[in-house]
RNA sequence: GCGGUUGUGGUGAAGUGGUUAACACAGCGGAUUGUGGCUCCGUCAUGCGCGCGUUCGAAUCGCGUCAGCCGCCCCA
């Protein structure tokens, strides 16, 4: 083996590759019912589009891939996410000005991250996310989480769990933060070393370490509900109670705090339950970002929301639960070639079965008879179509209805009206 | 980035230092040269992730390396 696959990335064919299509279609169906549109930005962007000012998380500062060409002084960087990259070219092409906000733009497409793999883990991964753009409004954080609800729903998850938390405004996180580090000052020889670490950097994060979890400090720090402005608190109570009206199920979870840095008022994630999918069970996650836009260059106060779903393990999901999803489909017609003289006729009749809009293929190495009808079975194919020296002689073609196992011989001026009599009259049942 | 575990054909797997690496499925050929799915027969890894070493001899032991998986970290 003198080549093989970087580590952390996969090749997706055959049958994978028609569940994939699956979820695009299902992707795109309620993104057409949500009146969001599609965008394409590019795969890597300048570096700091993602790199930016105060962002502590690991994915911006451990895991990228960044590269700089010879004789160049660009910093570019393999997008890690799709949300920085829209905002900036939301910004970029002036789609603030839009008269009727929000922009509601979708995405999918593949993001780099440089990580120990693992299962539902790659470095190359991909995701499936929306934005929702330049309006801030309770309404829109319903409609997204409704949105991505409804998504894993059609698609068949059962096993999910929507949480939800809010992080306020600018004004109530600090207020939090300056708690939060007022209450673990005492118990700073207590915390782990990774806390400790969290204490100066985000002590947000401390909130959900494994490791302390089960201190008893742990179960009187103080909550983020307690620090909320009246602004902030009355804003997540509407999402709230606008979900309750919609029936979408949720659970508040205090220790919710997501990894990115920008991440203001609502954040939410959707979690499959199923044991099977271990430590990577997180497979939809999203939040409201006021200070994004402006970040990019774009109108002060003007705020965003949006997820990210990782279609691995979207997929992952749907196999523990035993979803089954559209693998390759049968054929309409396969021609079978039974003498070496008929190869020409059996090329001219397969392809005018594709020009009528039936899905046909041949025998193209001259197998035997029986290898070729093990072909047909494999094709899952409706109706085989023999081609022999006796049909070429009387210019006709034999139909073998593979269901019924019936076959007829008729003139090739009568191939396609027969064909379509056993195929619609199969489709209907 | 840290810890652990595994790696034999297209697939699933036996083999734990001794000659031609079981078996099953799939594939291919034949019995059945114009009618398949059943049955039977034959065939299918000059090689055991890769490299180096120990040994008379290595899939089996050692070291290194690559990769998968599990947990942590982090995240979709």
């Amino acid at each position: 083996m003198a080549y093989q696959i970087p580590r952390g990335t996969q090749d997706v064919y055959g049958d994978q590759s028609y569940k994939w299509q699956q979820l695009e279609r299902i992707f795109r169906e309620f993104c057409y019912l949500y009146n969001y549109d599609e965008i394409r930005t590019p795969i890597f962007e300048h570096t700091n589009v993602f790199k930016r000012e105060n962002d502590s998380s690991d994915m911006v500062n451990k895991e990228m891939y960044t590269f700089q060409l010879e004789n160049s002084s660009t910093s570019l960087t393999l997008r890690p996410e799709g949300t920085a990259g829209v905002i900036r070219s939301f910004v970029e092409n002036k789609m603030y000005a839009n008269p009727d906000l929000p922009v509601k733009l979708y995405y999918m497409g593949p993001m780099h991250r440089h990580e120990r793999p693992q299962k539902g883990r790659l470095r190359i991964f991909n995701q499936f996310g929306v934005e929702c753009l330049g309006n801030k409004s309770p309404y829109t954080d319903v409609e997204c989480i409704t949105l991505a609800f409804s998504i894993l729903k059609a698609l068949g998850l059962n096993d999910i769990k929507v949480t939800i938390n809010t992080l306020g405004d600018d004004e109530s996180r600090a207020n939090y933060r300056d708690a939060l580090k007022e209450y673990f000052k005492p118990h700073l020889d207590e915390l782990c070393s990774d806390c400790k670490r969290r204490y100066e950097q985000n002590p947000l994060r401390i909130l959900d370490c494994k490791i302390d979890h089960d201190k008893e400090f742990m179960k009187n720090a103080p909550s983020m509900k307690d620090y909320l402005n009246e602004e902030s608190k009355e804003y997540f109570e509407t999402v709230l109670s606008l979900l309750n009206e919609l029936n979408i199920p949720y659970e508040i979870d205090d220790n919710l705090v997501r990894g990115l840095d920008y991440y203001t008022h609502t954040v939410f994630e959707i979690v499959s339950i199923n044991i099977e999918m271990g430590a990577q069970s997180t497979v939809l996650a999203g939040g409201r970002y006021d200070g994004l836009i402006s970040y990019f260059g774009g109108p002060d106060g003007m705020s965003g929301i949006g997820w990210a779903l990782g279609i691995e393990r979207i997929l992952l999901a749907l196999e523990a639960e035993g979803v089954d999803l559209e693998t390759k489909p049968a054929l309409d017609a396969y021609v079978m070639c039974l003498d070496s003289e008929a190869r020409s006729r059996a090329l001219q009749i397969v392809t005018e079965l594709r020009a009528y809009g039936y899905r046909s293929d041949m025998d193209m190495l001259q197998r035997s008879f029986k290898a070729q009808f093990k072909a047909v079975d494999r094709a899952k194919a409706k109706v085989a179509i023999l081609i022999g020296n006796t049909e070429v002689e009387n210019n006709q073609v034999t139909i073998k209805d593979l269901k019924k196992k019936e076959q007829t011989t008729v003139d090739m001026e009568d191939m396609i009206e027969t064909l379509d009599h056993i195929l619609v009259e199969e489709h209907d049942h």
